[in-house]
DNA sequence: GTAACTGCAAAATATTTGCATCCTT
DNA sequence: AAGGATGCAAATATTTTGCAGTTAC
């Protein structure tokens, strides 16, 4: 398993387990967003699915990963750029999912624009979820 | 229960039925969008958990109600304003959460705006969901 | 009367918790 | 050695499905 993700870990202060470091190696490896089904078909030979949750639970927490709110029971879970500390994401880009391949998409590089709330209604985070059709499925 | 409501089912093609109309009657007098739970919790004497599954599909096959992603799998259910129709929502407003009553309410006056995607990238439908503090909690 | 809707039971899924054992440091 | 992490079993919770009885039109 690569050195990249035993660093990951260590700056997180996380124990350096096997299961840790194939679901973060995982991440690495696969580009958008994973589900905890996700993880549980694409490790193949099994992690238990409890620690799966654990340990999901465990990286956000730390700041590895963030959560991508859905409209169908199915939180997804992206990898986390720099600016992601612990208890304190700043995972502030605009997340694509494609209605065709349905692969969920950080556009790391595409901000959520800051909005004009009604008086009264004072923001702490924003999140912005675009569907359509992505690059890979003209 | 109001005519209001019997209107709506009316104007949906649905059949009127005492469940609908409850249901449909909590939307109403509710500010605010409710999940699942909020349903089975707010309907004293009560309807089957079942149909509450059920209809919830119905209304929003019919453009009812719209759902609201959100990143704690728990899908919260909002009613529609005119522009939504059958099969096809318009819901396109902001919605906020608060961290401190957790209400969530649709800003409809508060539209998402629109965001350069990237090459290659179309949208089809934009989400938005910002969380903070309402004016209500300040 | 007929098609659609509901409630109940039960199946299928998903998530959480407790605990004994194993692994990392 | 000690604390933390894992797997297993089991408790909960959530969602879906089938079906028989009821209701709306």
């Amino acid at each position: 398993m690569q050195t990249e993700v035993r660093e990951l870990l260590k700056k997180s202060r996380l124990s350096i387990t096997d299961s840790r470091q194939r679901i973060l190696d995982l991440f690495l490896r696969t580009e958008g967003a994973l589900s905890h089904a996700d993880i549980e078909k694409r490790i193949a030979d099994g992690i238990d699915r409890v620690t799966i949750y654990r340990t999901l639970q465990v990286f956000e927490e730390k700041g590895i990963i963030h959560t991508i709110p859905s409209a169908d029971n199915s939180i997804k879970y992206a990898l986390c750029k720099e600016d992601c500390a612990e208890g304190h994401h700043h995972d502030n880009h605009v997340h694509f999912v494609c209605d065709s391949c349905s692969k969920t998409i950080c556009l790391d590089h595409v901000h959520v624009p800051d909005i004009k709330l009604p008086k009264g209604f004072y923001p702490r985070e924003s999140n912005m979820v675009v569907s359509g059709v992505c690059s890979e499925c003209l």
